[in-house]
DNA sequence: GGAATCGATGTGAACGTTGACACTCGGAGA
DNA sequence: TCTCCGAGTGTCAACGTTCACATCGATTCC
């Protein structure tokens, strides 16, 4: 009904407490500079009118906005979503603020979302699994704001520091195992080459097979969904079957699992499947998925921290665009080997807690 | 190595175009009220500086941010996660940004990320997920800004709207849909009774179980992950054998799945099961699993819509704690009948494009 | 032809905060 | 006693923008 009151400023508070405003600033920046009676009087006003304090002026006066742009993709993709959640986490701990924009199906074009972060003021900018849409609005951000990219593989972008898991390394991880298990020929059930984690496994897997001297194949390429899975799973059932396949995500597997069962192909004594993320399930398929494990917490923290760490305390002296040492941070990948790709995993594995 | 340039202000860009700064913010909020030729003398000088408005100045002029503050639990479930994209998306094209903050298991508490959204000026906020934890952030917050629930069943917000997916419709969807295929005995694996959304979806159980007369049980409460959905089906598997088992949600339904069909229940010959989110992948799970889709896109765009008619063209003039009509504005959600509850359905049902 | 009008632009003030500096007061050292 | 010091507090200016009003030349109208 009514309009909602304005909210209190440190003058309002100092008027009630009987000090000036400038106290009132004290009181929160640096307390112990203040007696401690005034202090206390001046944090009661606080506490009675509810006072917080007015984080655009803060930006405006001190040119830091203690914000950190985040920019995904406008899915809500396994990797991505889990990503962002540790970022948030990980942001919240060290005091900034997250801001969220997308490019993608559903948010804009990759221009009019870098100029909407840039003048939103981040600090920072996180960019979360990259795929060609987003270079665009990167180009345009990097000119005034440091950039930590959350996935390898993205060039075109200069100043930019990455902290990535090591994609290429998961995958070849994926056909050490199968080559072990014995597996000569192998199909490569490729995401979609516009991102740069679809193009990290299948190089991985392509450099391993190699390596290993097995027969291999990589199909056309999926979406990431369990439809496309399926789909070409179907493609795939009309030729000779594979001694493993290596989809690019586990959700894929999904819908590869789905159609091997429905056309009674036995997982994995006819073909072993092996997919990618470990998402939340993986170990609760029919049957129970071999998977690599992505440390998107680890993955999250370390963003943060090193976005962190090329803002420097103040803003002046610090030379964001050169992050400390190396340019990218390398996290390793973890296989987890469960029933679809070995008859001798047990029939159920833990997942890790929900996150 | 050198720190970055300042940011280019509306001065910088009005030395350069010859004008005054007035008349760069004109161009900018006006466009039609400044001569052409000037205009496009400006518009050149704003392209070749790069200059972006600061948005921290405009918000402690205009008191207005455009900022909509999104308050989420830490977790990266399905439906939050699609929820927040969707929201984004919605704020995007309206024109706001989203600023992240999280209560739960990785965010702080409710009470710190409150004051913190508070304190970032957001015009609005959007909670997401709501369950216990969040009511304290929200308590605080509701004092000087608009908030739009997105689920039902937080009523110690006063002057909270809400914008929900009616979960006890849902609910009671199954349970009709299963007592028409027959079933007469129907446990429900209830989520975690901290949800607003669990507690929904339970309610709209056992009235359904009421009215129709059926054979009614209410497991102990899972956590949402397939383990908990897995856990709890064990016990199940001591006692007699329901009709059929309605899980709080798809992933638990995932691990109830996997259980089955490792003890050689078949589904849905011997108990038919349903889930609820239709999350992706659902419609791969072996069998296809039967569930209650929601609508998150159409949430997020709808809780979204509603905040920003409260928040109003001027703000003073506004009535945010009041915003338009009803109260409530429930979206239906949407049975999907697949294998795990229906024979005659196909093995293989389309899901949604990824979103 | 002079006043009223309008279109185009400039000037001043303010939003709420912080940093630099100035002031006041009591006590310590000369 | 006078100066110096520091602790505690206040005043001023500025961040970059927008709003309200002032200005100025060129019309228009009677």
């Amino acid at each position: 009904m009514t309009s909602l009151p304005r909210r209190p400023s440190m003058t309002d508070v100092a008027d009630r407490a009987g000090v000036s405003y400038q106290t009132v600033s004290r009181v929160l920046n640096d307390p112990h500079r203040v007696k401690p009676a005034t202090r206390e009087r001046v944090q009661a006003a606080i506490e009675e009118l509810g006072f917080t304090r007015n984080r655009a002026a803060r930006a405006l006066r001190t040119t830091r906005s203690r914000i950190i742009g985040v920019l995904t993709d406008g899915s809500s993709l396994y990797g991505p979503a889990t990503t962002l959640s540790a970022v948030e986490a990980a942001a919240h701990e060290a005091g900034y603020t997250t801001l969220l924009a997308s490019v993608g199906p559903h948010g804009a074009s990759g221009e009019r979302t870098g100029r909407e972060l840039l003048e939103s003021g981040a600090d920072g900018i996180i960019v979360i699994a990259p795929h060609e849409g987003m270079v665009p609005a990167l180009e345009a951000i990097a000119r005034t704001t440091p950039i930590v990219s959350v996935t390898a593989g993205a060039p075109a972008i200069p100043g930019a520091t990455m902290v990535t898991v090591d994609q290429a390394r998961g995958a070849r991880s994926v056909v050490e195992h199968l080559a072990e298990a014995g597996c000569r020929s192998v199909v490569h059930l490729q995401g979609p080459p516009s991102w740069f984690d679809a193009r990290g496994r299948r190089a991985g897997f392509v450099e391993a097979v190699d390596q290993l001297g097995l027969d291999a194949e990589i199909t056309e390429p999926g979406d990431w969904s369990p439809g496309s899975g399926a789909r070409i799973a179907e493609a795939l059932l009309r030729g000779p079957l594979p001694d493993a396949v290596f989809a690019a995500n586990d959700h894929m597997a999904l819908g590869l699992l789905h159609v091997l069962h429905a056309r009674g192909v036995r997982v994995p004594e006819q073909v072993a499947v092996v997919g990618f993320d470990d998402i939340s399930g993986a170990a609760y398929f029919t049957p129970s998925l071999s998977t690599v494990r992505q440390p998107f917490d680890r993955l999250g923290q370390a963003a943060v921290a090193r976005l962190i760490s090329g803002l420097g305390p103040a803003p002046e002296e610090a030379a964001p665009a050169a992050a400390p040492s190396g340019l990218a941070a390398d996290l390793a990948p973890e296989l987890i080997v469960r029933r679809s790709s070995s008859l001798t995993a047990p029939a159920t594995t833990d997942e890790p807690p929900v996150s």
